[in-house]
DNA sequence: ATTTTCCTTTACGTAAACGTCAACCTTGAT
DNA sequence: ATCAAGGTTGACGTTTACGTAAAGGAAAAT
């Protein structure tokens, strides 16, 4: 194995920049142990590993987990190779919940989309109506005008 | 039109059941202009239109919505029939941009789902050998034992 | 009659997820 | 040398979505 290739690093700003985030709330996810940047001194020199964590989080927060909730799915995955029996059950069963949750978002979703297809309709036919009618008093003030 | 068949009505607590919510979440909701139950004296009369929205309101939720924008679909689309052309292309707008968010929710929602199973995977394959590990041990105690 | 039961309003409290200063390094450019 | 750009640590403020407790009305059961 080759474990000697450098990887590359980012500043607090460039992730900020990158996933459109302030760096305050980099600096919070870090607090709330979501993330664990390597110092130069006192400044934050962020990993891939870092930069992967920040995305899974982002996302995770998309779809509405806590951040509370995506630490710990991270701990449980990190722990994963080491863990006992009784924590690789607790994760399973954790796992199994997120799923679920999962299915009823899908489901949701789903739902959702089409009814603003729907909604998106009927918006086009009232548009279409609004502008006929429009038009047609515009033609009644020409004739006026005219 | 039968405008004349009677629909049926709910009590506050009737729907904080069917819903697994609180009366205090189903006040609020109307105090923020979600609902708008009729009265009976003091009391709190809700009709099918209260249950959907309601209804969609939670929905809402679990996809990230905040109260504030479910209230604002809610109204544009109550305005839609008698609503002036810059009204209906702003709803238009609104809904292509909740359309462009559905779709990036189902993305995140399908590449976690296999995320997940890939975890549950690899969770199964340590609970199997930390069980061969425990019985390997248990079959030495059981040497020394005999 | 009185005790539940269900409902009401008012009002203060709270947790999560940051925003927003303030006050301070450090480091490369001018 | 100084100054702008980016980084740091507090620490208090803010918004959202309710929780919770107080104080009470009305009606139905015992």
């Amino acid at each position: 194995m080759n474990n000697k290739v450098k990887l590359p690093t980012y500043s607090i700003s460039e992730l900020a920049k990158e996933f459109e985030v302030t760096t305050r709330t980099i600096r919070f996810y870090e607090q709330q142990g979501l993330l664990n940047p390597a110092r130069q001194g006192q400044t934050r020199i962020y990993s891939p590993k870092d930069r992967v964590r920040l995305m899974l989080t982002l996302r995770g927060k998309r779809l509405g987990f806590s951040l509370a909730e995506s630490k710990e799915l991270f701990d449980m995955y990190d722990s994963t190779t080491q863990g006992n029996e009784k924590q690789l059950l607790y994760m399973l069963d954790i796992l199994s919940k997120k799923q679920a949750d999962m299915r009823q978002q899908l489901s949701d979703i789903q739902r959702l989309q089409e009814e603003l297809n729907i909604a998106e309709s009927r918006c086009q036919d009232a548009l279409v109506k609004v502008r006929q009618r429009d038009e047609k008093k515009a033609s009644t003030q020409q004739r006026k005008v005219g």
